[in-house]
DNA sequence: TCCTTTCTTCAGAATTTATTCAATATTTGT
DNA sequence: ACAAATATTGAATAAATTCTGAAGAAAGGA
């Protein structure tokens, strides 16, 4: 699947230059000339803005603001251009939140580097196949994060294990025994009711989607698909 | 700001001549007698190194190869001096990696332009644009300077290299195993406490934006987004 | 060399996480 | 419906991990 960048740049020159690179990387190339134009076209919702700071009407910084306070756009990865590597400050005092901030001139290969860092930066929580979705429930394995209805709440390791266990055998009863091996290791030994209990804080945390995991009597526990 | 030079030349009267001369300048010096000495000073990240190629220990092709190899020394520009100026060694010295290539002997005043002329290079294109703002925190990773609220902070290597790490890796839980392979290397060992004391030294310096880096425990650290 | 800075180690305090316990509730099989 | 088995719950206890202040090493500079 390809990805999208929004070019904002009232550079005719520049513009071609970095699409005619772009389009060669095998991204789709969106452009705008202006910041209203570019506040228009960030709707479609590219992977990536790349904006310069001197645009007409609304400049690339307050287009920055706009963007970061609407939450459609807000997750947009944005960066920077611009000429004078002096107006960092101005950016920083803005506190802005744009992702990556880039002095003119560039190489290509430098700068094409660097937007697919960001991209890929920005991407990996989500995209990765380490990300199990459970109806509003969200599990990141490598992050180590679970949101649940987009809001990222807190799991100890070993809560963070047991969920995703089950998550990873979602559909499948989980054994007791399995569980004290998958999680635990067969050295240790614990007793039974610490499942049990790390089940119980698990069903608190996910709170209304406390019922995902269900209980089969006598067997152990499973999500359902 | 003064540039800094590093000098690696064995025979003093050489070392003498360069570094009256650039110091006449404005230039800051540094001066090595041997290979391994050239790399220790390199620790210092001059902005330029002025390396001979016939000096003892290692010699300046394999401290050229060396300090391109190490990511922490990559960027600095060298400037190689030989006696001989065969092609080969012309073809062997820019191959490692070498931004330019002199032979003795030369003038002062046009060893001064190249020198120069090098930085001038090096600084205008291409670096001071590989910045990660995270909300007041400017890390600028190939100056090595981290400004907090505009302000210059200085941050001995470890405490550097760690927040970088971090800051590269911003939203994603880094697991201890990780920082050590990528700060201290995998044949370093340093006990796990260690990281915990340059993350507090570490959240010192930030200050009021200390808690952007978040411990997940048994785990590892992160910054968020 | 001596002095300063940076890095690492140490050990006790503080905190968080994991486990056990015991009383209660639920399910299962007869 | 009843006993037996199994799970849930709240609270207590134990274990683990990190934080902290301070001290010892190591590296670098004067």
């Amino acid at each position: 699947m390809s990805k999208t960048v929004l070019i904002v740049e009232d550079e005719k020159d520049i513009v071609e230059l970095l699409k005619y690179n772009l389009q060669k990387e095998g991204f789709n190339v969106l452009v705008a000339h202006n910041g209203k134009d570019a506040l228009d076209k960030a709707k479609k919702i590219p992977n990536l803005i790349l904006l310069d700071v001197m645009i007409p009407e609304p400049d690339g910084l307050e287009v920055t603001r706009r963007l970061k306070k609407d939450k459609e756009t807000s997750h947009i990865p944005i960066i920077l251009l611009t000429a004078k590597s002096t107006e960092l400050d101005e950016v920083v005092g803005l506190e802005l939140g744009a992702d990556d901030y880039i002095t003119k001139p560039v190489s290509i290969p430098r700068l094409l580097a660097r937007i697919k860092k960001v991209i890929r930066n920005k991407e990996n929580p989500t995209e990765k196949n380490s990300t199990i979705i459970l109806d509003g429930v969200v599990i990141d394995s490598t992050n180590y994060k679970v949101l649940i209805d987009k809001k990222e709440i807190f799991f100890p390791r070993k809560e963070f294990q047991l969920l995703l266990y089950l998550a990873e055998n979602k559909g499948r009863v989980i054994k007791r025994d399995s569980i004290l091996s998958a999680i635990w290791g067969d050295g240790v030994v614990v007793l039974d009711r610490t499942i049990d209990v790390h089940i119980r804080k698990i069903r608190e945390k996910l709170g209304k989607y406390a019922d995902l995991i269900q209980t089969i009597k006598g067997v152990g526990y499973r999500i359902e698909y």
